[in-house]
DNA sequence: ATGTCATCGCGTCGATGA
């Protein structure tokens, strides 16, 4: 089973690119970020057309995810839930759904974490206090000792090697320690990346930037990931990132990052 | 670390977010 990665940066803007890669990659489950819509508009009947099933959680103008599944929904479950019962995320950013494979029960989220910059405002503040509600929602769904894959756009640069110039970044929210701190203890619960289970390769992005010519220059980061609870890493048998899809006509800035699992 | 892009609001561009 093919589990897979994107952050479209729009789905009006993307729809034919995303199209012509789910007919390519034929992913079993595409989790996706940044839809950039409201779920009455997102274009479902094309997707089901291809076979999928298709769960959103969109908002207007901004942010946004859905999965898209070969499977059908056994259950949905919408927005992180709080930690601070007046801590009410208005911000579509995190959708679950939970599948029956072969193997047993199957949990998969999309999720679109804070970009937290600039730093010196209440966004990196906002980054972390939600990356510590991930944590404590995560630490709960490993006590069932289910196979779990937490896919998405994290905003997290993990190590130096994940970026071109670490210089550059040093300061900016997706490599602050904190942030990058934030990232390893959510590692550190038992939940092991999909990427660098299969390389150790420096220069191994899934993101560059539209501006000063950051694709030619191979001016990457990598901030997309797939993380795997033990129970789907014993299932786990390979990862790539469909780096190609970047030299499409209007691309997206971000590629596909997928895993496969036995299952 | 800016050679950009997507979205919205009502406007043919500016603000905003990334």
């Amino acid at each position: 089973m093919k589990i897979a990665t994107w952050n479209i940066n729009g789905i009006k803007a993307r729809h034919d690119n995303l199209i012509e890669w789910l007919r390519q990659a034929e992913p079993d489950i595409a989790c996706l970020q940044e839809i950039k819509s409201v779920d009455e508009n997102f274009p479902r009947d094309e997707i089901e057309a291809l076979g999928y099933n298709v769960e959103t959680h969109g908002q207007k103008s901004f942010n946004g995810v859905a999965i898209l599944s070969r499977l059908p929904f056994d259950e949905v479950n919408r927005g992180l839930p709080f930690v601070q019962p007046d801590d009410e995320d208005i911000q579509a950013r995190f959708i679950e759904g939970v599948f029956s494979t072969d193997k047993g029960v199957l949990r998969v989220v999309s999720l679109y974490l804070p970009n937290g910059n600039p730093v010196d405002t209440e966004k990196f503040p906002y980054k972390l206090a939600w990356m510590e509600r991930l944590e404590a929602w995560t630490r709960q769904r490993l006590e069932l000792e289910e196979p779990l894959i937490l896919a998405g756009d994290y905003n997290v640069i993990p190590m130096p090697e994940d970026c071109h110039d670490p210089e550059v970044w040093e300061g900016d929210a997706l490599f602050r320690p904190e942030s990058r701190t934030a990232f390893r203890r959510l590692c550190n619960l038992g939940m092991s990346e999909a990427i660098r289970s299969v390389t150790d390769q420096p220069e191994t992005y899934t993101f560059w930037d539209y501006q000063a010519g950051a694709w030619p220059k191979n001016n990457g980061i990598r901030i997309d990931h797939l993380l795997l609870s033990p129970e789907a890493a014993k299932m786990f048998t390979c990862a790539d990132i469909d780096k190609h899809v970047r030299d499409w006509e209007k691309p997206s800035d971000h590629v596909p990052v997928w895993a496969e699992i036995a299952a």
